[in-house]
RNA sequence: GGAGCCGUAGCUCAGUUGGAUAGAGCGCUGGCCUCCGAAGCCAGAGGUCGUGGGUUCGAAUCCCGCCGGCUUCACCA
């Protein structure tokens, strides 16, 4: 996997690289003149400084020197401060030693302005598009014949912006849905749907009737048992290819799969295929076969199962059932049969399955059991807290769940009361039309942004407070920004001022400086966000970048700048956070409105 | 009991190759709309980064012990 946001990467031109990576590049070569022959050098690289520091990045390689070169970090730092006036002179003013022995530099007016041209000049804001290779994400995946609740938007949420992210960042993404069309419960739903359907509700709502008829079954079990040997022989009948059973799968599955399309679709989700788990039924008995034959797994207590075990034979972890006592197949079994059919399909160079953190140690031992049937590629969970009500977990038997379309509206609704209010405040009106789609907007956006916010491992107690709030740490907030950026450059042309020209920058205050910086960084932080799996490090950036915005907007006039020029280099800037606004949001998922 | 994850401000959480003075949101105190949009900005109070050791020039971050919480431990997915 190419990591650039760890900084230049080979394949990278030299002139197209940003203006912290080139000078990484000069600081090695710097560090490399000091070396011995054949000692080998730390990672050099310049880090953004802290904003109360006079420098803009700064390195800390000068102290990890000391014990090899047996000298001063300061020392140290200041010869390389030399070095660098020397190679790095057109981009930087003279570089500084300060505290312990860090090196700052401080970026020269000319230089920014020319990142600004680049950026500006570049569709995609000069983010890199350098990786190659295909990707597999596995994510939402939700189960047949039971309507999403809010228990599923996170692995949505998330793999939908890992997809994005990737695509944008040159690889061929394949996003899989990997949904719960296969096992057991089709078992029960054949039978209940035979002996207790509601027709005219299937009619108008036939997941909705799915859903009840499978509560019902496990009501009617718990006094019954003996409907699970009646749903076993439906089951039965179906795996054995019964045309009646058949029928019914068939449209238990396309009712469902139309439930599931038209959320996604209000969700603004997408996915390239959506292969089931029943895709691998076929592949699962050959699998078992041949996990026996090449001695990956063995047969135990009846079934058939891997096993984890150190030199001394101790389990180093918990065995792994691929076939039950009675010949069945399991979640494990479809799930190595997937790997198998991904590996063979895409020759992908990372598969990341997005689920909940109580799979963990499933997906240990499908990627250890993926390891021994010879699978190379790198295999990633990325893994979230399960969310749950205060009376407990959410159980569709108990019918205790938060629809995610329930939810959705909620969020409009919220999000259009709060418009309605501030248009009244302000005194003007919206067509209905305009309404509705911004709140669409807002409520979507409140809805995705606080699941890829933050990245909590922990479990988290669901409310609609928590979850709609549109203040603070948001994505109301950073559409609101990206509205004011908007409202500004409006207002530049009401004055008759010239449009950005893309390319004048002065430095003329602070913030004008460390904004450009600060824009500068996204091609970085969507890689790293990306590699790591993490949607949240994006969140993070943007609202960065959203408050430096308005304390930007505070601190520089733009349309009563002092001279043409500045005021030229401040539309520029204002564009510039605009347009890495509405492109990171777009990147997790999250449109902006024109104005709110 | 084994394994995994977590413990950071009153609350919810950021903090990733170990770097200077640990950040944000909510809440709290005070200020800012005749001035480019107040879903905003500025200032302030609030911290033994669970705890004890270790490694290091330097530890919230790495290693070990302990305390507390969550998850999981073969015939569900």
């Amino acid at each position: 996997m190419c990591a650039l946001w760890r900084g230049l990467s080979p394949m990278s031109d030299p002139a197209s690289a940003s203006v912290q990576d080139r000078l990484s590049g000069l600081l090695a070569q710097a560090v490399a003149s000091l070396l011995p022959q054949g000692e080998e050098p730390p990672l050099c690289v310049f880090e953004r400084s802290r904003p109360d520091f006079a420098s803009d990045y700064q390195s800390a390689v000068a102290m990890q020197l000391a014990r090899t070169l047996r000298r001063p970090p300061r020392d140290i730092a200041g010869q390389l401060a030399e070095l660098l006036a020397e190679s790095a002179g057109e981009l930087v003013e003279a570089p500084e030693v300060s505290g312990p022995g860090f090196l700052g530099v401080r970026v020269s007016e000319a230089c920014l302005a020319g990142e600004l041209a680049r950026c500006l000049g570049s569709e995609r804001l000069n983010v890199p598009q350098e990786c190659s290779g295909t990707v597999v994400i596995d994510y939402s995946s939700p189960n047949v014949a039971k309507r999403m609740h809010i228990g599923h938007i996170r692995s949505t949420v998330i793999g939908d912006a890992l997809r994005r992210m990737g695509s944008f960042l040159g690889y061929k993404v394949i996003a899989d849905n990997h949904i719960g069309d296969w096992g057991t419960q089709f078992g029960q739903l054949i039978y209940a749907y035979r002996n207790w359907l509601d027709a005219e509700q299937f009619d108008q709502d036939p997941v909705g009737e799915l859903e009840r008829l499978y509560v019902r079954f496990h009501k009617e079990a718990d006094a019954s048992p003996e409907l699970h040997d009646a749903a076993r022989e439906e089951l039965r009948k179906l795996q054995a290819g019964d045309p009646d059973n058949f029928a019914l799968w068939t449209l238990f599955r396309r009712s469902s799969r139309d439930a599931f399309d038209s959320l996604y679709d209000r969700l603004g989700v997408e996915f390239d295929v959506t292969h089931g788990e029943s895709h691998y039924k076929d592949a699962l008995g050959p699998l078992v076969e041949d996990l026996l034959e090449q001695g990956i797994a063995e047969h135990s207590e009846g079934a058939v199962c891997v096993f984890f075990r150190d030199e001394h034979g101790e389990d180093t972890m918990t065995p792994f059932l691929v076939q039950k006592k009675d010949g069945a197949h399991l979640y494990a079994t479809t799930d190595l049969a997937t790997v198998q059919f991904r590996e063979k399909e895409w020759s992908p160079v990372r598969m990341i399955y997005v689920t909940g953190g109580p799979q963990q140690l499933h997906f240990r031992q499908v990627f250890e059991t993926s390891r021994r049937m010879g699978v190379t590629t790198d295999m990633v969970h990325v893994w979230f807290g399960m969310m749950s009500l205060p009376e407990g977990a959410f159980s569709t038997r108990k019918g205790n769940v938060i629809l995610l379309d329930e939810l959705l509206d909620e969020a409009e609704g919220r999000a259009r009361a709060l418009q309605v209010e501030r248009l009244e405040a302000r005194g003007e009106t919206w067509s209905e039309d305009e309404l509705d789609r911004l709140a669409r907007t807002l409520g979507l956006g409140a809805v995705k942004y606080a699941d890829l916010s933050n990245n909590p491992q922990t479990n988290v107690v669901f409310s609609f407070d928590r979850m709609l709030s549109f203040e603070g740490n948001t994505a109301p907030y950073l559409q609101y920004t990206s509205a004011r950026t908007n409202s500004l450059a409006r207002k530049a042309t009401d004055k008759g001022l010239p449009p950005p020209d893309g390319r004048t920058f002065v430095a003329a205050h602070d913030a004008d400086r460390e904004l450009l910086l600060h824009t500068l960084d996204l091609g970085r932080r969507v890689a790293q966000a990306f590699d790591e799996g993490k949607p949240s490090f994006l969140a993070t950036y943007l609202h960065e970048l959203a408050t430096k915005y308005h304390h930007w907007y505070a601190a520089c006039p733009v349309i009563q700048a002092d001279d043409e020029a500045l005021a030229l280099s401040r539309l520029n800037l204002n564009q510039l956070a605009r347009r890495s606004l509405v492109l990171g949001l777009d990147l997790l998922g999250i449109g902006v409105p024109e104005r709110m």
